[in-house]
DNA sequence: AAATTTTTTAATCAAATGATTAATACACGA
DNA sequence: TCGTGTATTAATCATTTGATTAAAAAATTT
């Protein structure tokens, strides 16, 4: 009964870890088999138990991570008093297009298992980061007292992280590379700011 | 052996096919077991191989349908060379969140499955409307020479299905009712008109 | 009504899959 | 170097899952 991991084999288990993040946010929970982590982290399945227990739980490790990622700095950014909605939308996108741009399939994994299983992410999501709590939420609020904010958070989000989930769909249609879509994902650092102080403006 | 359908009992060919949407869409592909499908239509398991062959089959046809309802009526109306830009945005925006307030799940299961299997849907999707071409994109290659149309393509899209594919989220941190979404969404068919023209004019 | 075809069911198969086990290899302090 | 705990492997298990089969039931035709 070999299960306790005193002296753990950082190359190991990270390896395993490492491939985990690959076929997991690849091809998501469902249609990942344990056997496909085994093999691309190079080592025996039954490693794979042995130094997580289960699919489940490796799965729940990596997810985690990922959602840090994707939802971590977006919190202190937004709660922040001392910035102007300009200046947050403007860290945000830059922030996490730099991000996807180097993580590109974790937006449509995360928001994937979040609609799967929206029960077990329940408490870890919520009590993080209150949106309707958050400076912006007011910010917005005043500035457009006529329009519900939530619609200004779907437009940031959207505008920031909906290219990242249609771009296979894009790239399907027009045939855009690889390099071409970095390239205009850069650029919308710059313009999401612009766009989104335009739709605050408009009539 | 027998396999021919000569006379289609619908009744039944529905009752599987109308379950298999339902599961197919709620889980996707992978996720989804063929007994789920037949214990959502009632149905014995041997009867969904005898109306569809496979589980795959059946799929075939349940996501052709849907990308049917996510992009059959974008073609038209972008290619359209009678209608401005506004007056295009304005009917996109009115058909798809019509569509997807009774449809919410369409978004993330299409995407998401056009990126487990991009190749599949490649001659599909690629002949049917080249987004390149279409009227839409010139008249916005006109109207902002100094920004890639291809923005606007995905600020369109993204106004109008990200909402749709980040509920799940956005309920789970704001507690949003499912009532007040259906009002939100419906809120943005007339302010997404009036948020992308105001993005088209930004300086 | 008899014969034929179509639909439905229960039982079963073979492959895939998550997990475990028992044995072996390895590391390292006593 | 021996012994003990740790890491790794090959083999195997039990269940799940997509699919098939053979028989029964129902519908349709003759």
């Amino acid at each position: 009964m070999a299960k306790a991991k005193i002296k753990a084999d950082i190359s190991t288990e990270e390896k395993i870890k490492e491939a985990a993040r690959k076929v997991f946010t690849q091809k998501g929970y469902a249609a990942t088999r344990t056997r496909d982590i085994a093999e691309e982290a190079g080592i025996n399945l039954a490693l794979l138990n042995y130094y997580f227990r289960s699919k489940e739980k490796l799965f729940e490790i990596i997810i985690l991570e990922k959602m840090q990622i994707l939802f971590g700095k977006i919190g202190p950014t937004i709660m922040n008093e001392g910035t102007s909605i300009e200046e947050k939308v403007e860290l945000v996108a830059e922030h996490y297009i730099d991000t996807l741009v180097s993580n590109p399939d974790i937006p449509l994994f995360v928001l994937g298992e979040i609609k799967n299983n929206p029960d077990k992410f329940a408490k870890l999501i919520k009590t993080k980061t209150n949106i309707t709590n958050s400076a912006l939420f007011r910010q917005l609020a005043e500035r457009r007292p006529d329009i519900d904010p939530l619609h200004f958070i779907f437009n940031m989000l959207g505008l920031v992280i909906f290219p990242f989930i249609g771009k296979p769909l894009i790239q399907l249609i027009t045939g855009l590379e690889q390099q071409k879509a970095a390239a205009l994902m850069n650029e919308r650092k710059r313009l999401i700011k612009t766009w989104f102080v335009a739709m605050l403006e408009a009539p």
